[in-house]
RNA sequence: GGCGCCAUAGCCAAGUGGCUAAGGCACGGGCCUGCAAAGCCCUGAUCCCCGGUUCGAAUCCGGGUGGCGCCUCCA
């Protein structure tokens, strides 16, 4: 398996830290919005790594955690009066709900800042007592950037004339200094108790203290093998995270760095600040969640992609032959593993997960087994053996493990769906009788309706346009 | 200003020195079909521009042009 790393900014071959173990975090969502669609693409890209080191065999531990305290939840919490569990517990209800809407395969532990301060105190004293954090006298505790000759490294982000954008210049040391301890401000802030007095914790530490709390390696040169996220969050977020990790623990933080590419919107950054943001809750209105999944899919994690729903139903006529080959084997049950098309699935996955040439096998796959089922209808072998692949697909890619049919008639009512085989069963009728016509203007009919039929050999199959 | 990414057919998108530059969508032609649909077959690119290295470059180097991102909360 190669990966792209963003801190040595190469592919390179991937070995875990203990051999057939691996140990992942992902940076999740900020629990105050629903999820857009830069989420779940993030979710989607780690998704398919978890499930191709799985494919390979390793053990994975996957973790994600959501940041449940932080400037913005302050916000809602003052727009709309409701309590800080409220907000949150809403809103990591509606990432779930949409994240399995996805097929994002639930991480093995979600750790929420809220549940992890303890931990956080603990990496807070530890850098307090090494000498690298200071406190202000306002009770706020910052990470001495200057202290730590290893700072920037990782990223190699930062500026040689100081960070002029930063807040609260006056009062720290270094204008690259950040919050680890946020001292509370009175009425309306979100305060914790602590050693160090009332307060919240900066952004930054959370994640360092809920690695090392929940996944860390504790006798090795790295706490664990993949750290990902969004490609906004290498600096300064992960740069400071390392920076954290590093100085207390003399360990660095992961052995790699995986950034996922945004989404875009007419070329641009998706983002709430330009206002063309796109909840996956809105998206799921008009396209079902693999539909969606697939298309956000199918460009290489690290690419930008430029959403746009053309391209979109592209890539879901893609999808629907991969279900149309499936309703051609349906009611196959026994399986027959091809272990030679597994192989030449995972294949392209194990380079940097190499999406394009993994979906160009499954083209292939989807030809060829049509080609050989129009030789050989009855083929049992043949389709079992189309049916386990299509389910190895699923389970290294998370689509194709739909019902077949109910794939294509996804948002047709009971009610329709009676009335639609009454006319097919008309025209079947009328079809028998030579009468063309009539057989021709119930199809017709379905079709003013947004059916489309097929009349195959096992009579007329119909779906949704 | 600092750091970085990208530019391949109408659209999406692989390819990172060497047989005829993957695959999908769209378009057109064919087979199949009562006609369709589906499926299968066929059809399309001198790889942004200029220069260089090399026997040989979409691929490496230099210089342009154009687009984007991070540096401030952000997946």
């Amino acid at each position: 398996m190669t990966i792209y790393d963003s801190h040595l900014k190469k592919k390179i071959e991937f070995k875990p830290i203990k051999d057939k173990e691996v140990r992942i975090y992902v940076c999740g969502p900020t629990v105050y919005d629903d999820a857009h669609l830069g989420h779940a693409r993030s979710s989607i890209s780690f998704d398919l790594l978890r499930r191709t080191l799985e494919a390979l065999g390793y053990k994975v531990t996957f973790v994600k955690n959501f940041t449940d305290i932080d400037d913005k939840i302050i916000n809602k919490m003052n727009s709309t009066g409701k309590s800080l569990k409220e907000i949150t517990e809403h809103y990591i209800n509606s990432y779930l709900a949409d994240m399995e809407a996805l097929n994002i395969k639930r991480a093995d532990i979600e750790p929420k800042a809220t549940e992890s301060l303890e931990a956080m105190f603990e990496l807070i004293q530890k850098l307090i007592d090494k000498g690298y954090a200071y406190k202000l006298s306002n009770g706020d505790i910052y990470f001495d950037v200057s202290k730590d000759k290893e700072y920037c490294k990782l990223s190699n982000k930062c500026q040689e004339d100081e960070g002029i954008h930063r807040i609260d210049t006056e009062s720290k040391k270094n204008p690259a200094d950040f919050a680890l301890w946020k001292a509370c401000k009175g009425e309306g802030d979100v305060c914790f108790d602590s050693p160090f007095g009332k307060g919240r914790p900066g952004w930054h530490i959370e994640c360092s203290a809920m690695i090392k709390k929940y996944i860390a390696y504790t006798d090795t040169k790295y706490q664990i093998d993949i750290h990902g996220g969004g490609a906004d969050l290498f600096f300064p977020h992960h740069e400071n995270e390392e920076a954290q990790t590093f100085c207390a623990y003399n360990q660095h933080l992961a052995k790699y760095w995986m950034h996922n590419g945004f989404v875009n919107i007419n070329g641009e950054k998706m983002s709430k600040s330009l206002g063309n943001s796109f909840f996956v809750k809105d998206a799921l209105k008009h396209y079902p969640g693999e539909v969606l999944r697939f298309y956000l899919l199918s460009t290489h994690y690290k690419a930008p992609l430029n959403f746009s729903e053309e391209d979109l139903i592209a890539s879901k006529k893609r999808l629907d032959k991969l279900y149309r080959l499936k309703k051609r084997v349906y009611a196959i049950n026994k399986k027959q593993q091809d272990k030679e098309f597994e192989k030449k699935l995972l294949e392209p996955m194990k380079d940097n997960l190499n999406i394009s040439k993994a979906l160009a096998v499954v083209d292939e796959f989807v030809k060829n087994a049509n080609e050989e089922l129009d030789k050989n209808p009855k083929d049992k072998n043949l389709k079992q053996k189309i049916i386990s692949n299509i389910e190895f697909i699923n389970k290294l890619l998370g689509v194709g493990g739909s019902d077949a049919y109910k794939y294509f008639q996804e948002g047709i009512d009971k009610e329709t769906k009676i009335k639609i085989e009454e006319l097919i069963k008309k025209r079947d009728e009328a079809k028998k009788e030579k009468n063309y016509e009539l057989a021709d203007k119930i199809r017709n009919e379905l079709k003013q309706m947004g059916i489309m039929l097929q009349d195959t050999p096992n009579g007329t199959v119909w779906e949704k346009v």
